[in-house]
DNA sequence: TTGAAAGCGCTAACAC
DNA sequence: GTGTTAGCGCTTTCAA
């Protein structure tokens, strides 16, 4: 960091004091038309561009959003984020992000960062935090919303759904077409806690139905279609019965498809593939893959706009919860 | 932004001044062990992270790493970001991400904003911002790495690769296996400079042989699978004889491919698909693409690290450029 | 090894 | 409308 122009020195080239110039550029009035303009003109010429750290220290007020995800490489967050990012852009207030790879200790030592820089606003991905990291969210006198999930408690606000019931409702769509023999196929087993939420209602409504999944394959890898081809391949080595597979995600569902078809097994008839999110990405194969299509822009948008309300109210108010419940997409199977 | 434990707290809870109390945390010498100890363990217990406003003003060096890219929706972006955040994470800085949407002005005052905040350092999407914006980053005086591209003249340091070559690389291959009858579909006209550059490259290769594409198909639309599916159904109904498509990018090339296959045209037989990037999605169909397969998570890590060693440098040094050219993937036509 | 003083560049609060 | 004064919370500098 080095000598850039101050504030000084466009008040000195305005010919006015520095409180005059501070003033002209935020927009106040109470400025007489003439300085707002020797301010500004001084200003542009210089190539004044101001100093974030000492104004949002001064004015102990800071204009950052703090938005912690998972992950980027899974498109979902990206998604997310450019929600945040559109509904923040225009209003002053400036996201700043922060990726946890789903790893706890990341995650509290990325929060205690983005405090010390005084955000304005906090979003955090889940409702699973340790309960160290929910202190801080808790005692960190912020607005904060959780997103992604709502099976739980809040610290502050949330906007998301239930996964929960996202996998119930999955495994009753699918009994109600006639599956009978089904796998489940997981990744990122134990840190996606999400995703263990959705297999959990998955498992506990086929067990209300007395039912037992064939087999279960979990693996450690991140999501990806590649890692759903080589999975499905795995699985229907061993267990060429079944007729029915639910991913924890529609990466994975997207490369047991494009697996089917390599090897001409028939989808829906054959075996149906269910996934989870509605990715763009599977509607090349329009009708093919069954998911709960989740809204993750409107997630990332509805989670900046919490946030405003909060800072307007200068009082974090009443805690608001948001459920944007994912709707079951048959594909296929809806038609007949 | 509110009455927050401050460094005083610390230095008064361990009785100790405030210079003892800074120094102790931020690790220097020349502190008692015992003092560090007593520092750390009452920092611990009043839940204290510090102020970076206050810290990165006074001390005139902030962590933050601006990383500008121009959108989120293609996943090539949150790559480059998540090899910048990997090598960036546990070295004490921080990356800062902001979203252009292939605006040059929303670029500008991104750019302003950030700069504002005295960045360490400043990742930016490729070489083709207007003056205004060069001068805005030649003037800065940090570290700046323009990535994605290499085709011009960088402000500083520089990681990329030429459009232009990859765009005549694969005119080149296609035309040596032998196709003739070709076609060029685009997205985003006029907003992402690169994949004009790639268009240039291909279209005067295609003119060395003296040949013309059929037809060219621009479109307004961000690129995405769906809008692949609709452009090649478009183009085909009025061209059915084209034999070679080059899309602007892989999305494009991936949504082509699916409605071939639901329609039953053979790829690579009846009609060649190009894209450019390679993406892990079209590895679900391996080999039918054709495409130049980028370093997306190297370009963001390389860029990264020469912002970190501008920066031990303490001084901008040799502008550095760094090509990592894409290699062209000719998939099934390779095999011939 | 420790502490006191000064000040980073700005804005809130209070004069004029 | 405009300017002056006094900090924001920290680190740099210099003295002890």
């Amino acid at each position: 960091m080095n000598n850039r122009t101050t504030l000084q020195d466009v008040a000195t080239a305005a010919g006015v004091s520095k409180m005059t110039a501070s003033r002209a550029l935020r927009g106040e009035k109470d400025v007489s038309v003439t300085n707002v303009e020797k301010v500004r003109t001084a200003a542009r010429e210089i190539g004044y561009y101001g100093n974030h750290l000492a104004a949002s220290l001064s004015s102990k007020t800071s204009d950052l959003i703090g938005v912690v995800v998972p992950s980027l490489s899974n498109i979902v967050f990206p998604e997310v984020m450019s929600g945040v990012t559109d509904v923040l852009y225009g209003t002053g207030f400036q996201p700043v992000f922060g990726v946890t790879d789903y790893d706890a200790e990341k995650e509290y030592e990325i929060l205690r960062k983005m405090l010390s820089w005084r955000p304005a606003g906090l979003i955090v991905t889940g409702l699973d935090q340790p309960p160290e990291t929910l202190k801080l969210l808790a005692e960190a006198d912020v607005p904060v919303v959780q997103i992604m999930d709502c099976d739980g408690v809040p610290v502050d606000n949330c906007v998301g759904f239930s996964h929960t019931k996202a996998g119930r409702d999955i495994a009753s769509a699918l009994l109600a077409v006639g599956r009978k023999r089904f796998a489940y196929v997981g990744c990122n087993v134990g840190k996606d806690t999400r995703a263990s939420k959705r297999r959990s209602g998955f498992l506990n409504a086929l067990n209300a139905h007395q039912i037992e999944p064939c087999v279960e394959l979990l693996a450690d890898a991140l999501s990806s279609v590649e890692t759903g081809r080589r999975l499905i391949h795995e699985l229907l080595a061993k267990h060429p019965d079944v007729d029915c597979i639910y991913f924890s995600n529609d990466d994975l569902a997207m490369g047991a498809l494009c697996y089917c078809i390599n090897v001409g097994i028939s989808v829906p008839e054959t075996i149906v593939l269910a996934g989870f999110n509605g990715l763009d990405i599977i509607q090349a194969f329009p009708g093919k893959i069954v998911t709960s299509r989740t809204s993750r822009q409107e997630i990332g948008e509805v989670a900046a706009m919490m946030i405003l309300s909060s800072i307007k109210k200068e009082q974090t108010g009443q805690p608001k919860i948001r459920i944007i419940q994912p709707e079951i997409s048959l594909g296929e199977l809806g038609l007949r």
